[in-house]
DNA sequence: ATATTAAAACGTAAATATTCATAAATTATT
DNA sequence: AATAATTTATGAATATTTACGTTTTAATAT
């Protein structure tokens, strides 16, 4: 497959690599990484050993596979850009449905984030956020207004949550809220893992006029602990082409505005 | 560790100068680092230790790795920041006034930032802050609680200012706030450029039993055009060695509690 | 189909090299 | 003199390669 090697005499940084390039390839060969690390064969399958009793992958003869529970380790920086270019699709064709002078409300979410980086074309924005990550992309934005109501940290999610947060909340109203969430099942609603994230939610679509809901089609069908909304509040939702007919159908029968990208 | 550890010029240079190099070539190695410095490797595998205990980078065997920082900004760290080595100093200093279980106020600025640094012996503060770079720092500290007002972005200090935020703040008391600030000067008081940041400051000292503050030496003498508060409201005062002795003696004479670093 | 066989991949162990953590001794620094 | 910072020294832990015998795979002959 590639020649050429890569000069790496860092152990962790091969075996990161390594994880890296089975993320890519789905399978990596312990004679192809041996010429692209330039190190022994025994040193690669030492490697995988270590990595295999990690859970990172599978070793089989001659190579390994990506682990089927790896969505379990929390670490794995790769993971969670799995679906990058489907949620990079997603952010761009939400900022579509936003107009110059408008007040909206980004959720926190790796989904909003794509759309805070596609908002180079405006002018005028009030953007209220909860979610510390989504600051960091609109500080770029000299122009915009940006209002964070506050609240106590919650690290998992860089968001601010709890009570002050849907206080301050309430004296705002705004055009449109580009809500992420965790899953999606046409029959049950929108649902989030945590439960006080998702009483802000509930507390930033009553302020709402219009919900729009980013979600790559992974989401679809899954369950959360913490219930958000049911379907049909849905104005606009911006997936991937993944998704199934039958949710597409459903969904519009519910009125719901399906963009697919 | 010591939690005592007064850190001299060399090694903070050194340490700096580890996290340029990092940050430019995106890993490091013991040996070379040992060459570049001229120092023993054990030094520099202290150095590595003492950086990555602060989430500046992790160690592997042999080096070290940038910090996969969940944060906001990590390379707004190596940005330039006049009196660096001061504020360093200053900041292990100020940490020293503060007392597990602690709630205090960290105020925005560069020197409050290097405070927020040196928190690693707590295990139990509760934080309000309003500005985001300080936020970036406490997320590495899993077991704080990080309580944000909230506010209209401020760019240019990076913290979040206004009304809102003034009313949230008067839910709460606390037992230090620790205020960097733009001037001070014995007779005039504090000051800083922005008045309605002065508004919030002033709050902020409103709410707080003891006020703690951590100004560089080159902030003598000079007046800003907000006033925060007189001299005689300071508790402690954690400056540099290069302050004058005729500051000094006002200060003390004004009942100001001085730290000189 | 089944047996045979060569190539590929494997595991293991021994030898070597690196890197590390620790503690005691030494050298600044205040 | 006391505290920090650093170095030296040492044994432990980890990493890597080479070597060698075994197992698996897959192609070929029976």
């Amino acid at each position: 497959m590639n020649d050429h090697t890569i000069i790496n005499d860092k152990t962790i940084d091969r075996r990161q690599k390594i994880l890296e390039i089975l993320y890519l390839q789905s399978q990596v060969k312990v004679n192809d990484l041996s010429k692209i690390f330039n190190v022994s064969e025994v040193t690669i399958r030492n490697d995988l050993s270590q990595l295999e009793a990690k859970r990172m992958l599978i070793k089989t003869r001659g190579g390994a596979l990506k682990s089927t529970n790896v969505g379990l380790d929390p670490n794995l920086e790769i993971k969670k850009n799995q679906n990058l270019k489907e949620k990079q699709l997603i952010g761009i064709a939400a900022s579509k449905l936003i107009n110059d002078g408008d007040t909206i409300i980004l959720d926190s979410g790796t989904t909003t984030v794509e759309v805070a980086k596609n908002l180079q074309r405006f002018n005028d924005l009030t953007i209220i956020t909860n979610a510390l990550n989504i600051v960091n992309e609109l500080i770029q934005y000299p122009n915009f207004k940006v209002i964070i109501p506050g609240g106590i940290l919650r690290r998992k999610s860089l968001s601010l949550i709890g009570h002050s947060a849907e206080t301050t909340l309430r004296n705002y109203y705004c055009d449109k809220i580009i809500m992420g969430i965790d899953g999606i099942d046409v029959k049950y609603g929108i649902t989030t893992p945590n439960i006080e994230e998702a009483n802000l939610n509930k507390t930033m679509i009553e302020i709402s006029r219009e919900l729009i809901v980013v979600a790559d089609s992974s989401k679809f069908g899954r369950r959360s602990l913490a219930f958000i909304s049911k379907i049909d509040r849905i104005k606009t939702l911006v997936t991937d082409k993944k998704i199934s007919d039958i949710d597409l159908k459903k969904l519009k029968e519910a009125g719901v505005h399906v963009i697919v990208v």
